[in-house]
DNA sequence: GTCTATAGCTTGATAGAC
DNA sequence: GTCTATCAAGCTATAGAC
């Protein structure tokens, strides 16, 4: 299965994202990266920059979702599970160099206050993750109540470990992170019975 | 004490910084929105653009670091110390429309790969707050490197809480994520003697 | 210190050949 | 479907009058 035109083009318009953002990545930039043109661009993407942000957010944010629900369910328990993707987290920073990291947060931020059409899609790839989450806790005998907050935490944990391990170039942040989260769902998960 | 012309620049900045990100922000419309004009902006930075996010990059950080300090310390204890920089930061969210959120986070994802100068500027203001939140769980009664750890989560969970709660233009994420945050405070307060 | 004017470049987007 | 050429508008930055 060759890749399309437009796959390339989104790929490379993902990566760009996760570097620079949606301001910062100009479309003559991402055509070439994808080894397209700036006409191709426009083919498959006929109303623009918006379009291809909102496709490259919908794509992306699906693929990081099966990745880190496969990290998940991987793992023999919740506590384990939650321990295993800040492990995960943090290798995939440094083996990218702290410059792959999410996929959605960076645009996110630029788009909620100036562009609804976009922040609405990134509204849905969170609550997609949201879900996702919290059938893993309530899966772990966590109540469902408490599974999404433990859901909602476990998410912006993993933002904010982003955030801190590229600013500081170090993994270190995401790790302690990943401790403290993991001995606190370990604890409800005992208070549990 | 009349606003400078100087100050008025970096506060403009910082505002279209928090809802357009960096590359989202034009010279022109700061100079524009601070009643300045681009010679004067470029009179206080003469390094332009790199210059002046920097120095916007500082202030704010610095201003945010006291706003959070301020609300940690006014607190009877650790736990309400949480629990108050939760709903304090919900509540200026709804305040301000969900607009006004971390002047830092936004551009610290955009440079983080890509302008070495100005990540180590985002790295230093991050670290500047994580040892503001690491004395005072200290002086909670934790353990030196429980309460780095602790820290570090703080701000993860702040931040990450700022992203939900923007994108979904409601305070939901935040609250949820105070409440988890709070409770595992209470219990890691309550395991230390 | 503040201002206007402008250079030089890049941006998002369009048109039309092939 | 892919390509090149091009447009108008925006950008950062500079020059020089006041």
């Amino acid at each position: 299965m060759p890749t399309s035109t437009r796959d390339r083009i989104i790929e490379a318009s993902a990566a760009l994202f996760m570097q620079r953002g949606l301001a910062g990545s100009g479309l003559k930039q991402i055509a070439a990266e994808s080894e397209a043109t700036i006409g191709s661009l426009y083919h498959w993407f006929p109303d623009g920059k918006d379009e291809l942000a909102a496709e490259t957010l919908r794509a992306s944010g699906a693929a990081y979702q099966a990745l880190v629900v496969a990290v998940l369910d991987a793992a023999p328990d919740i506590v384990a599970a939650v321990a295993d993707c800040f492990a995960g987290a943090a290798e995939a920073l440094r083996a990218g160099g702290f410059a792959d990291a999410c996929p959605v947060a960076t645009v996110a931020l630029e788009v909620a206050s100036s562009d609804e059409r976009l922040r609405l899609v990134t509204a849905e790839v969170f609550e997609s993750w949201l879900q996702a989450g919290t059938e893993r806790f309530e899966g772990g005998g966590i109540e469902p109540g408490r599974a999404r907050e433990l859901a909602t935490l476990l998410v912006a944990a993993l933002e904010g470990g982003f955030l801190l391990s590229r600013a500081a170039k170090d993994t270190a942040p995401m790790e302690a992170i990943g401790r403290v989260m993991t001995d606190m769902v370990r604890a409800e998960v005992g208070a549990r019975a």
